[in-house]
DNA sequence: CGGACTATTTACCAACTGTTAAATTACACC
DNA sequence: GGTGTAATTTAACAGTTGGTAAATAGTCCG
């Protein structure tokens, strides 16, 4: 008996068999598709998938990719840069910044809208992937979580106690914060990674409740907690 | 310019070239030393590791890996056995079912011991590779949290709460406590996935306090939340 | 309609990888 | 010390995989 190897990109021979139509496309649709095409494949194979499966699944070879990309990793590089940095909303840090809205409100409805953006299973995945290999994206991203959404929540927070905001954020902020910001990204963990949908419903509104409910623990563990 | 592959083992051509020394060992001896070292490899490398690296690991050849299990699948199924099955303590449901503590105390001593077994960088990491991947042990672990701890968590909260324990948990309930229990799985995510070890120091008690704050934050919650 | 530019494919290469079969040799026992 | 068992290695295979170079053909422009 030879060897069995698997077929990770779950196609079967019948596709491997259609034949091609050559279809040409101007360079920046067809770079479109393949990064388009890229995210949604490495998303559910991993960045070990393999090209070839990868451009079975685009309707073109593998060597077309070599066309717009000189390495696989240029690829994935570029996946990196649209999903990540470029998914980021300056408007959150203006919506925090705000001085009209109360905390529980700021916390909400930022966390409402990052999880719709960061809930998703390219983004969940691809996120995982990179933290248990390289951490290349992983690092990158919580830099930017560091130098732009952190000290924002916890300014708000410390005025939400009613204590000046001088000072760097004790072990003890830090933890509680990581609490809250991880219990949102856990979501997104059990559904795209565990495959877990165990609300009857996926609709936005059950998700908002879940995070309302978050951000007030949040705040009521904040008020207990660190009340020395 | 040839092809340049990655060596994700990490190892040197050097190391490829030491002369083998052939010690024979008792097949339950070298049986241990690879299913330990399997478990140490695939928690670094994923299940996707080859076996020749593992092997170089080992000190042996990879065929020999052969002698003791019939497939790559087979040794990983022995790991999938070892580590998590076998790391699940039955103790663990007796102080839940204890009538002797308070809620608090029950839910700080367990999560405690229970983050002593689980957050450690293979348990986590191969957890996660497995998620990834077709989730065939985190499927099973699920059903037996679901069976052995779930059940129990809702019975304590609903104590507390000083309601009856009749009916299936609802959504919200399940909600809280998915979110407790993620919290403390999220510290393993946080340490052996993302790499972060943002606690000044690392020990059993900084562990033990953001433990603790976590119960507490949850039975706050629980009480303020769960209240209509 | 005809040429030219280039998007796309075909044909290959060399290293990698799970697996099998046969050859070797360490060690326990007599 | 000799011998047999089986632990361990060497050799080899077939399918896989990232990458290269040359051949092919779709489309735009005159």
């Amino acid at each position: 008996m030879s060897s069995i190897r698997k077929n990770p990109a779950g196609l079967n021979n019948a596709s491997r068999s259609v034949k091609l139509v050559r279809r040409r496309l101007p360079p920046g649709d067809r770079e479109r598709l393949i990064v388009d095409g890229a995210i949604a494949f490495f998303s559910e194979h991993g960045l070990d998938g393999q090209l070839r499966d990868l451009a079975r699944q685009l309707g073109i070879t593998h060597t077309l990719l070599y066309h717009y990309f000189p390495t696989k990793q240029a690829l994935i590089e570029r996946v990196y840069a649209e999903m990540f940095e470029g998914r980021w909303k300056p408007e959150w840090e203006s919506l925090l910044d705000s001085k009209k809205l109360d905390i529980e409100t700021k916390l909400t409805s930022f966390y409402g809208d990052y999880a719709s953006v960061v809930i998703k299973p390219d983004w969940v995945r691809i996120f995982i992937y990179s933290g248990l290999s390289d951490r290349y994206i992983t690092d990158r991203y919580f830099s930017l979580l560091r130098e732009k959404l952190f000290p924002r929540l916890v300014r708000e927070t410390r005025k939400h106690r009613g204590i000046s905001n001088r000072g760097k954020p004790s072990e003890r902020e830090l933890e509680l914060l990581m609490g809250l910001h991880g219990s949102i990204f856990y979501m997104g963990i059990r559904r795209w990674i565990y495959g877990q949908f165990d609300h009857g419903d996926l609709s936005e509104a059950s998700d908002a409740n879940y995070i309302h409910d978050r951000v007030r623990s949040y705040l009521l563990s904040v008020s207990a907690v660190l009340k020395v």
